[in-house]
DNA sequence: TTATATTTGCAACTTAGTCGCATTAATTAT
DNA sequence: ATAATTAATGCGACTAAGTTGCAAATATAA
């Protein structure tokens, strides 16, 4: 359930997505976007293109999801697993090029490991 | 602005939390309790609870927020930073007691770190 | 250019969470 | 024990995020 067809909704979306490297709220999206396109589209079109791979979700530190573009996932899966940092001070996320060492717990079975990073990004750091 | 009287409506948030070593949703919170105390009541005991270092709030992978108890945490500070466990099957959370090295980032100065393990839980493994 | 199937906008809806205010209940003082 | 004080509660109204069904629009294939 991707993308099919090459709409001026989804170059919209793109574009944003390509002015930054931050990651960028749904609400946000919506907001920048309200006079161009309609919410349920910008949710619908998000939605599609996490499932080809294209973006990838994040939960920030209060809950609120947001959207970053990811490096090397295809369709079929997300191999673009990787922490994020939010600064506590402009609320912008950024992926980490970091690796995480995801830990063996006894007795659970580890899938995958989410890492969010709270602190001072570079830019407020100045 | 914690807790200041011990009200019948507060005994019976912390029954619930008493029953369980999960952590606890909001929602669920609310619904269990629907018959006893007002919504409205039971967000603002959880905020006071927090505030006291008595619960602490986690953020699930959908960013749905749930609440577990602190172990050694005071109205002064949460010390109680740890990582969680979330089950896909049965959707629980657990605090884990394992250490989190917290990585250094060229550039950002780093806060706190948020660790979210997902995978399959001992309950659920068999 | 026409036919088709996807995408979009709209409006209505659901649900989580918040807020002000009058009432209730826990605590303190008498 | 009773009254006074003040925190806590319930209620209702509200905001804001996100979802859904359906008719109209638009991208693509024929
Ligand atoms: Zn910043
Ligand atoms: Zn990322
Ligand atoms: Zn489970
Ligand atoms: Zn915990």
């Amino acid at each position: 359930m991707g993308i099919v067809r090459k709409t001026q909704s989804l170059q919209l979306v793109l574009n944003a997505f390509n002015k930054t490297t931050a990651a960028i709220s749904t609400v946000d999206l919506v907001k920048d976007l309200k006079s161009e396109i309609n919410k349920s589209t910008i949710y619908r079109i998000l939605d599609k293109l996490t499932d080809d791979g294209v973006l990838h979700a994040v939960i920030g530190k209060n809950g609120v999801k947001q959207y970053a573009k990811c490096k090397s996932c295809s369709k079929k899966e997300h191999t673009d697993n990787h922490p994020h940092f939010q600064c506590n001070s402009c609320g912008k996320i950024n992926c980490l090029d970091i690796s995480v060492t995801i830990p063996q717990i006894p007795n659970y079975k580890v899938n995958t490991v989410h890492v969010l990073i709270e602190g001072e990004c570079s830019q407020c750091l100045q």
